[in-house]
Formats: C-alpha cells, structure tokens, sequence
DNA sequence: AAATAATCATGATCTGGATCAACAAATAGA
DNA sequence: TCTATTTGTTGATCCAGATCATGATTATTT
C-alpha cells in the first residue's frame, strides 16, 4: 500500500537538462546558452521511491514538476471510485500543470520506480516570467502539446479496438527508446499489465492476452518487464489498423 | 456536404463580454474595467454558418477564437480515418490552442449552427503579452482547465458506461443551461444522435435507447432536439453510479 | 410541391472484451 | 530463509453495446 509522500533528498544522476522538457525554459531562466545554469529556475531536486506519492488529491498547488530519472503515473478517480490514469511520465517530461486553474491538484501522481525530479515553484516562475519574456510563451507551447496529446487519447479511448490501442501504446514507448537512445529496441516496462490496461480502457487480461499473441506473431518478444521490438512496423501497421491484411 | 470556410462578414447579435472565456484576457489587453473596450484584442468578428469549417485540418495556425453564440464542434481523426469529436463549444468558450505547439492545427472544427465568432491574432497576442503582464497568465490558466477537462474526458471514455457518460453529458450540458440563464431547464440540443455519440464513444442507436429510457424513467424530457430536465438529481446520480438502487 | 437525403427510432442478432476462476511466478516482508 | 502479497498468465463463460435491418420523421434541394 502506498506510502510515503514527498521524501526529501539530494544528490542525484543527472540526465542530461537538455533532454528535459523544461530545459527552454531553464535556458531562459538562467539568461544563457549554459545548460547546466538551471537553478534560476528549478527551487530544488529531490528523489521518490517506487510507490510514494509526488502529489495527492486536494493538495494545494505551488510547484510543477520535471522528471529527471524515472518514471511517474497519474490518474483521476470519480465520484464513485473508478480511476483513470492520465499519463506515465518518464525523463524530461513536466507534471502539474493541470492543477494550474484550480489551485489544487484533484489528481494524484504515483512514482513507479527510484525517480529524480526537479522542483519548480508557479510563483517564482511567475515572477520570473515578468523579467524574462518568452518564458511563459514556452510553457504555453509545452501546455498545448499536452491538450494535443490528451485528445490523441481520447481518439484511442473512444475508436480503437483493443489491438489498436495496445499497439498504438507500444509504439510510442518505442518513440521514448529513439530519443532516450538506450539500448537499440529494449524496454523496460515501470508499469504492470493492470496499470496499461486501465490506461488504455481494457482489463489487465485482455493486455496479457494481446501481448502473447504479439509475441506468436513475431511483432515483440517480452519476459515479465522486459519488452523487445522485434517487428517495429507492423507494430505501427497494427496501431491505425491499416495492415494489409494477412 | 461540408462546404465553405471562414466567410467573413461582420455585426452579430452581442452576448456579453462578461461571460466570454476571454473577457479576463480582452479586459487586460483594453487595460481598463470596461468589458465593451475589447478591440484591443480581437482583431475581427465573423459569422459563420452551419456545416461551414472554422479551421480545418493541416491549416496554418495564427489565431485563436472564441465563440460568441451558436456552437462548434472540434473533432481529431486517426490515419485509418476514424474520427473522435473533442469538443463540443458554446458561448464564450476558446478554441484554437491545442494548435501553438505544432503551428498548425491537427483537428477541425465545424459550426453545427450559425455562429458568430471573435478572431484574436496569437501573434498580436503575444505582443500585447510583452506591455501586459498577465495577459499571458490568464492564457495558461484557460489552457489548464482545458487539460483538466480533457483528463475529465479521459476518465470517462475509459472507465464508464454508456448510461453514465450519457448522464455525466446531459448534467454538463445543465450547467451550461444554469450559467447562460435561458429558459429554466430546456435546452437545445445542436448536435446529432450520431455526433453525441461519436463524443460520448458510442453509437447513435445506443444514445437513441438511452435517451428514451430517461425519458420512461422521468428524469428527462426529449423531443428530436428538445431536451427538457425532469430529475437533474437523479441524473447526477446516474452520472457517477451512485444510484441509492432504485 | 415533390424528390432526395439526413436524422431519429426500435427491434433482432452478434461479438469483443469483461468477468470469473485457478494457478504460476516474482517480489516484498518478517 | 520462509511466508505473504502482488503481479502475470491462460481458459471458460457472459453480457453490454455494436452491428444489421427497417421504417418514420424532418430537412434540404430541385
């Protein structure tokens, strides 16, 4: 059962800032080229171990965050207790800025394993924003992919069939490895079958499922966490259902 | 068949500035209490009529709009050419930001009556933002709650059922009725059975039985595109399954 | 006004993925 | 180390909502 809740700490292996969703901004804020001047903007670093929570519902809103190392989970619940995760976040990718209208998160954020993350207080920033113009013109622009994203998920959500969305969810992991440049087609999944299947709307057996008759068909092979691409495109054919038949 | 494009036109009946998603913004950028001195910002007003686009997908992004009265759907589509409806807006709600990232838009939106529009350059926008701190501010904050309301979404595509989206649409639809003071509980519903639907992630017919049920059950009233409230309570039960049984 | 096309409505049938069940494997705790 | 709990896997069955079909209204075009 979760937990723990917003450990302090230090010290921590830096991934590089310039890989980090939040590094234009870092970049503004320090007023130079120099990635590694970031601390104009980020408050403090701390890390979280695998079930503490790094917000929970109906705590106040003063910080958004970025991961550094790791990987993070969100979700809603309703009124009568069903849950949504939102979003799995891994290195360089910004979290909060939903609670930004409200003042207060109504949503919680779970880490899935050792995370790193970096601290930024909203006032500061604003405070900053009004010397450094361009500031919030980058986070609008981050705040505007995360609309586009959402909406991606509310087409897999509301079209897909469970084929498609569990492809369409592989694929992207795939993305992540590309640009993470780890090793050339292996992930490790942070995430259980339940935790995908409430992410894409099916049960964690239809993931179970799916994932074997993938890896019959030669498209991935996977051990318990460990995920290999093996036929990349014909993941990507299977995401928007265009295979050529077979 | 859709049809034209962004007819340009002028004078349109005023709704009040006051309750447009925008007056926070037109109110700095006039920087005066005056909510009529809004040309500030909004560099033009146009009319469009029903079937006609606002934008369509693979546009150049350059502005952003809010709706003054009628309504517009926005819709995103998959390679394979399934299509999501997004949203569903109505007086005084912005449309256009999930466009800033890409600089260009990735959905469409089509006006389902006649509408008429306020048009508000991004770029002059931004340039207002520099002489005008807060302008960009009030921004972040509408694009937040867009974020939130699609997680909303999200929770609701993946984790409810058809009576339950239904419902959980029809309350929302309620609070619209409450904040724009028409007649006590009707409202006209400018979508098709089909469209309501395509949102909600169901077919027509199952919104056609639905409705019906309502109906038998009294919780609503509903003709073609007539909706009356019966039992709103009841109805927000049925949003979030906390029905006391029966 | 007549013809055409959307839209709405309701019944009959089918099915993808949920649910239920039972067990295996891994991980965390004591 | 052993034990308890969580996580993953696979089979059998079921059902909510899709699909198919048909007709009634209502809008739109000619």
């Amino acid at each position: 059962m979760p937990k723990l809740y917003k450990r302090d700490a230090s010290a921590c292996e830096l991934i590089a800032c310039k890989d980090c969703g939040i590094y234009q901004l870092c970049r503004l804020a320090s007023g130079c080229e120099d990635p590694s001047v970031s601390n104009a903007l980020v408050r403090r670093r701390f890390i979280l171990r695998r079930g503490e929570f790094l917000y929970r519902n109906g705590d106040t809103f003063q910080d958004i965050y970025a991961v550094r190392h790791g990987s993070i989970k969100t979700y809603i619940a309703s009124d009568d207790g069903k849950t949504q995760i939102t979003n799995f976040l891994g290195s360089g990718e910004l979290i909060g800025f939903d609670a930004i209208d409200a003042g207060r998160f109504d949503s919680e954020a779970i880490v899935l394993e050792t995370t790193s993350v970096c601290e930024v207080s909203f006032s500061h920033f604003q405070g900053l924003s009004r010397k450094i113009p361009g500031l919030l013109d980058q986070l609008v622009v981050v705040m505007s992919h995360a609309i586009l994203r959402d909406q991606q998920m509310m087409l897999l959500l509301g079209k897909k069939s469970a084929t498609e969305k569990l492809a369409t969810y592989l694929v992207n992991l795939g993305r992540h490895i590309d640009k993470n440049k780890s090793s050339p087609s292996t992930y490790k999944l942070t995430m259980s079958r339940r935790d995908i299947g409430n992410y894409l709307g099916l049960t964690q057996e239809t993931i179970c499922r799916i994932l074997a008759r993938f890896q019959e068909d030669g498209i991935i092979r996977i051990q318990r966490k460990y995920l290999h691409f093996v036929d990349m495109n014909r993941l990507r054919e299977l995401a928007s259902k265009i295979q050529a038949e077979r």
